[in-house]
DNA sequence: CTGTAAGTGACAACCTGTTTTCAATAGTGT
DNA sequence: ACACTATTGAAAACAGGTTGTCACTTACAG
């Protein structure tokens, strides 16, 4: 812990490292907080990005708003869709592209999931300092940015 | 971007989720950084734990300096000396457990990878304050911890 | 209307890592 | 010495994700 901070450069590679240990960690815990649900954090993130947008989402639409490649979404959709957390419905705009609705199972659950989360967060956030939280959080966005800034490809993943 | 936060909790849910945003991107980026040099991130890492150590060192020590299983590192040591990155020594202390030790080309190029990442650490960081990143660093480890702060079964994975 | 480009699902192969076995080796207490 | 436990490599199954290919909609310019 007691590194060298010769730099600004130094300090961000050690950010780096945290994000790294902090990221399996969460997921980590992120997997025990919904266990007893059933769900993972990944099929916890779909149901999420599905409950958030308040209507019924096609693989790729789902894909996007996690920021993972449809092939990716898709397979978390079919066990999701056998596990009964999801229903086809018929997709007005597309013939083989369904849309993918909660069905109250998959709605109780994630309401569940977020409210463990809630819990969660407090008990962790309870020992932290606002400031420092935002201050964190503000800069962390400003790294991804900086990540973010190449390939104006429009950030689409084939 | 324009979250409510209404409370330390929200917050810390946000940063939850940059972190793995950031996470990704890192990762992303840090392929792209040594692929030149016929690396992955993973790969990098490996070499850059027994470069750091100073000396040979067996798969279960490499796994523990990174922080993944001995399976884990043991399937990038295998794909590593394959491809001329490390050598085999002769374990004193274990007939079966060699110590595997950078190759020439090993060294040359974690030597390599290190100065790419200095750089770009460098192009990054200029743009951001010192006291956020000290601050940035300060609060993912003391998040990390929090996260740490279960399971005194000495952390080992078996 | 038609041709062509983009979007989509279904697969398959791969990457990185974990978990679970199994057999062989090392370490330790008595 | 001996038995018991912990380490270790090897291999297979699994999780989550990416990339690539193929065929089939869909969208859209002309």
């Amino acid at each position: 812990m007691a590194s060298k901070h010769n730099s600004k450069a130094d300090v961000l590679t050690d950010i780096m490292l945290a994000v790294f240990r902090v990221n399996g960690r969460l997921l980590e815990k992120g997997d025990q907080l919904v266990a007893p649900l059933n769900l993972t954090s990944a099929r916890w993130q779909v149901l999420g990005a599905v409950s958030l947008a308040g209507k019924p989402l096609t693989a790729p639409q789902i894909a996007e708003a996690m920021g993972i490649t449809r092939q990716g979404a898709q397979k978390q959709l079919n066990k999701l869709e056998a596990d009964g957390f999801f229903e086809q419905l018929q997709n007005p705009r597309h013939e083989r592209s369904p849309l993918y609705v909660l069905t109250d199972k998959g709605a109780r659950t994630i309401a569940k999931a977020l409210a463990l989360n809630e819990v969660w967060a407090e008990s962790l956030a309870a020992s932290l300092a606002l400031a420092d939280l935002k201050n964190t959080l503000h800069t962390l966005n400003g790294i991804y940015e900086l990540l973010d800034y190449t390939v104006p490809t429009k950030g689409v993943r084939t």
